[in-house]
RNA sequence: GUCUUGUUAGCUCAGCUGGUAGAGCACGUCACUUUUAAUGAUGUGGCCGAUGGUUCGAAUCCAUCACAGGACACCA
């Protein structure tokens, strides 16, 4: 059972021992009047006090004790709450009667969440700590918290218990405040730009907007499936449509797909849509969002990640045909002649499926020598039409498209391009995709009637662009897990040992 | 999906080519009123991920399975 561990055994009886004594374990009356990072500012002067103390200053803090050492009469504590970390000294001679002996020393440990009123003071090693005179539990953890000096070190109990993790790591905190700090950094640029937050469904009839596998799901009053979205893009046109200019969403996708170090199955993405506006302005106010979260986030534009070092304040452009010998030192006289890429593509090793067109040809070469090559940030610009089937072609040049996506430290963290508004064209594209399907491709995209119903009344020309919120902040925390930067990632869950054997047994 | 590594006490880890399971921390008891992973003494603690096989004998060798990490493939 869960609590028959004889750690966890022997604290809920020192629990118990305690109501005996009239000692509420689980007290719901908090007196705490400052953090511990407020305290140990506000009293950074009492080292340089004759005494080394300030009988006259009275604090109650609370927290978490992660340390404890006890030395007969007194003892020290290392107490900690979401602010910081102080040292605690309790005396048996400056706590109520009895209380150091009877209750202190037999029934308060590591884990258990207290709080205790004094006065300031500073060691002789120098450390600035709490005198206490008063000690009261809060909390009794009943069960053991991990070592003290290795902590928790083992992804998968970090990961299945999150809890565990942040109680033991305090810079795993710090890269969820950084994340929550450029989403709510993320939601204020887009909105002092004039941008609406919407919210659009996240069970839809129809899993559009990008080709992948959904997941699905069943809404019992109307009898009918309905599917997890896997993007919010077509309702967010659909609303330019409606005459909304600007919008954006940043939420959760879901896709039934494989989970490794870059995929979650579930992931949040911002997407904003832009009307009377081009890929070109969608360049522009990337590279101002970046300056933006970096300004706002306090970080240094050259930050290490992994083995590599990114230059945020050096943002590039280049089409991706030019990127193929340019960057990726492919011959430039075979970048446009099918034959010769597959040729070239053969030589290097490199199996090439039979019936690529030439833009999927183009674009494999840019995965194989550009991609991985790109490590400041650099806009990928003017995408072949064929890899690029909701992206507006140039007015220029037919065969490609008004398209970018943005690449940093060798991984894509953006797409983006003008949108395509005919709605014939979108009717016929949504057409390919349905024979695509018939003939085995489960991922081409479903057809979305109202969705080219919705075109039919006109879309003014919009830019719309998607940014991956997880692989920002990776970039951003130097973490190389999305794991790492998702409180609660995707888990198999444990099976039931004994219960399965059981059964298969019987 | 493929390959690969791992799974031993609450936690961090040892355990060689098979011979009755080890340490540190934590916990119990004792000592200790300025410690910093406090210290000293002493003690408790294990179905060695699961199932099957080889063997007189398996934590150790083999097979299958489960879960996890890493790499690759697929995929936005």
């Amino acid at each position: 059972m869960i609590f028959d561990n004889k750690f966890i055994q022997q604290r809920i009886e020192k629990a118990k021992l305690l109501k005996a004594e009239g000692i509420n374990p689980y007290a719901n009356d908090s007196k705490r009047n400052t953090t511990i990072e407020k305290y140990l500012n506000v009293n950074s002067d009492v080292v340089n006090k004759e005494n080394k103390r300030d009988e006259h200053r009275h604090y109650t803090i609370s927290g978490r004790i992660k340390l404890l050492r006890i030395m007969g009469k007194a003892s020290f504590l290392q107490l900690e709450d979401e602010s910081g970390t102080v040292q605690v000294y309790v005396a048996r001679d400056h706590l109520p009667e009895d209380f150091y002996n009877n209750i202190f020393k037999k029934y308060i440990e590591v884990g258990d969440i207290i709080e205790v009123s004094g006065y300031p003071f500073v060691t002789g090693q120098g450390e600035l700590s709490l005198h206490a005179s008063e000690f009261k539990l809060l909390t009794k953890a009943i069960a053991p918290l991990p070592e003290k000096f290795h902590g928790i070190t083992d992804k998968e109990t970090r990961y299945r218990k999150r809890y565990l993790d942040l109680i033991m790591n305090a810079e795993v905190r710090k890269t969820f405040k950084i994340r929550s700090k450029v989403i709510s950094l993320t939601r204020r640029f887009f909105e002092d730009k004039g941008f609406l937050e919407v919210e659009t469904p996240m069970m839809h009839p129809i899993a559009g907007g990008a080709n992948a596998k959904p997941f699905v799901t069943h809404h019992n009053a109307l009898g009918i499936d309905r599917f997890l979205r896997i993007a919010p893009e077509l309702y967010l046109k659909r609303l330019i449509v409606g005459g909304f200019e600007a919008v954006f969403e940043i939420n959760r996708n879901f896709r039934n797909e494989g989970m490794d170090a870059t995929h979650n199955p579930e992931f949040t993405s911002i997407e904003f849509y832009w009307a009377y506006k081009t890929y070109k302005d969608l360049i522009k106010i990337t590279k101002e969002y970046f300056e933006y979260l970096f300004e706002h986030l306090n970080l240094p534009t050259l930050l290490p990640y992994g083995e590599l070092e990114v230059n945020f304040d050096n943002f590039t452009e280049i089409p991706l045909i030019e990127s193929l010998s340019s960057i990726g030192g492919v011959p430039s006289e075979i970048v446009n002649d099918k034959d010769k890429i597959i040729a070239f593509l053969n030589s290097k090793n490199i199996t090439v499926k039979p019936g690529m067109n030439l833009g999927q040809l183009q674009g494999e070469l840019f995965d194989e020598f550009v991609e991985e090559k790109l490590i400041d940030p650099t806009f990928i610009t003017e995408y072949p039409v064929e890899i690029s089937p909701l992206a507006r072609r140039s007015d220029v040049n037919p065969d490609i498209t008004e398209r970018f996506e943005l690449f940093i430290a060798g991984r894509e963290i953006a797409n983006a391009f003008s949108e395509l508004n005919d709605p014939v064209d979108q009717l016929g594209r949504f057409e390919g995709q349905m024979s695509a399907k018939d003939s085995g491709d489960d991922e081409a995209h479903e057809m979305d009637e109202d969705f080219v119903e919705a075109l039919s009344y006109g879309m003014a020309p919009t830019a719309g662009q998607g940014i991956g919120i997880d692989r920002l902040v990776m970039l951003l925390t130097n973490e190389h897990s999305i794991r790492d930067v998702l409180l609660f990632p995707a888990m198999r869950p444990l099976s039931n040992d004994e219960n399965n054997a059981q059964g298969e047994e019987a």
